[in-house]
DNA sequence: AGTAGCCTATGACGTAAGGGGAGAGTCAAG
DNA sequence: CTTGACTCTCCCCTTACGTCATAGGCTACT
């Protein structure tokens, strides 16, 4: 079992050696072992409980709420990550509306006035900070996901094409990335949801006679059936690949889409 | 001229009221109005003020900085929104590596284990936080960042080789992603300016007969004279790549060596 | 054995960006 | 002329560390 001391660990994580004496003291990272000299000595398990503790940090957790979600008898892990890949999303999303408020405001300034109202020029701050906790309920509950997103979605009124294209490209590349992965792993299935609630966007509610699960199905199988599906997603032709969705996405509607 | 009360404008951009209020007190957004009973009126202008001290905030500026960035007699507000455009990206860019670091930790958990390192546990995190900071400094200050990062890079005695490999490697993802940009954009430059610095630290000091500027052009040349030079960095060869690698550090070459 | 150069520990104080409340005045409406 | 929603100006509190200060530890070289 390799041990790093502060200095390691701090380097290795990108934090400061102080920043590990403060969480110490606060209860939420203690080191696995103390030197004789009182040294600090951390170990594998507290390498992922760094990780989490940043990842927590970076969507804006208190440390003391971290630390009592972290020491939670029912913490998991995996589940954990998925929550995480979420909200991050939402992040994401965020700096994508702020890139467009900036491109907005570039616009008006150019001189074409009259088409930003005061509300758009704030469009993409944190107006709402739960956000992020919601996204974390909202994992852990699976197929409610999907439903969420679809009302957040529908919510938004008009369909912005240029946006589900924009989505349907980045989804595909999770799952490129993920081919080597379990289809039925959380971080998959994860991306098969998106995938999902993306293509009932473009197909509208009442598809296959509003049997969902089995039109899902039915469009997995075509990946596989037809290889220019995947032509179109990876840019050549890809039997494993066609394979690799195809079991994921039925897993995804067996799982989730079924009832 | 139509004008905010704190409380409508605090809505209005989702802060606090008690925001605006240390923002007066710091001289950061002074109202232009002030009522006889003292309330604080914003007109227009505070509008598009309070809009930049939330882009600055967003990239983690402290408002002091913010202050005397706004104060400064040639800030412009185009050029700041297009900086800010570009920051916002760097950081999007960094939620990407960030939900990567998340699908490869999921996948090590799975049992597949040995495929990540005890580094790539927090690729994403912090360390690159300052790595953006460090860029939108370069950015800024040009040819002074070089200067103090090589006496920084001096002071750390002892080439670490590894580490200079590193982080050559680094610039050149940077490089390679950023290839369809502005060869003379501050992003660009930014990562020239690194290389730059990298390269020196492989050549020492003496090089060129002491004429800077030209042995970096003679560099430039290089990569488009001999392809080789771009596959060594991208695994394959590619002029277009070259050309674009060469109009980068001609430029800097002239706006930040020459003297 | 000495000492240089780095590492580590604890403790105490400092800081940034507000939060939260006290106490008091203001404004529009009924 | 009172009620309810705003607003003002202090002023102390909080979070997540940064920054010394002081003291000791480890390893290497001489």
């Amino acid at each position: 079992m390799k041990h790093y001391s502060v200095r390691k660990l701090a380097k290795l994580a990108g934090v400061s050696v102080r920043t590990l004496h403060h969480y110490d003291r606060l209860g939420l990272l203690r080191p696995s072992v103390r030197t004789e000299a009182r040294y600090r000595l951390y170990g594998e398990d507290e390498l992922i409980r760094l990780q989490q503790i940043l990842f927590y940090k970076e969507l804006d957790f208190p440390l003391t709420e971290i630390k009592s979600i972290l020491d939670a008898p029912d913490f998991n892990l995996l589940t954990a990550l998925q929550s995480h890949r979420q909200a991050l999303e939402v992040r994401r999303d965020r700096l994508s509306v702020l890139l467009d408020t900036i491109d907005k405001t570039m616009v008006k300034l150019k001189g074409k006035e009259g088409m930003l109202t005061d509300e758009e020029l704030y469009a993409g701050f944190p107006r709402e900070r739960a956000e992020a906790y919601r996204q974390e309920a909202v994992a852990k509950y699976g197929a409610r996901v999907v439903e969420e997103s679809e009302s957040k979605l529908r919510q938004m009124g008009k369909l912005n094409f240029d946006a589900l294209k924009a989505d349907a490209s980045d989804i595909a590349q999770s799952l490129v990335r993920l081919r080597d992965a379990d289809p039925t792993s959380p971080a998959v299935q994860a991306q098969i949801a998106r995938h999902y609630v993306n293509i009932r966007m473009f197909w509208g509610d009442s598809v296959g006679g509003g049997n969902v699960t089995e039109a899902y199905k039915g469009l997995a199988q075509l990946y596989v059936d037809d290889l220019r599906y995947t032509a179109s997603y990876l840019g050549h032709e890809d039997p494993a690949f066609a394979a690799f969705l195809n079991r994921a996405m039925v897993y995804f509607a067996d799982t989730q889409l079924a009832q």
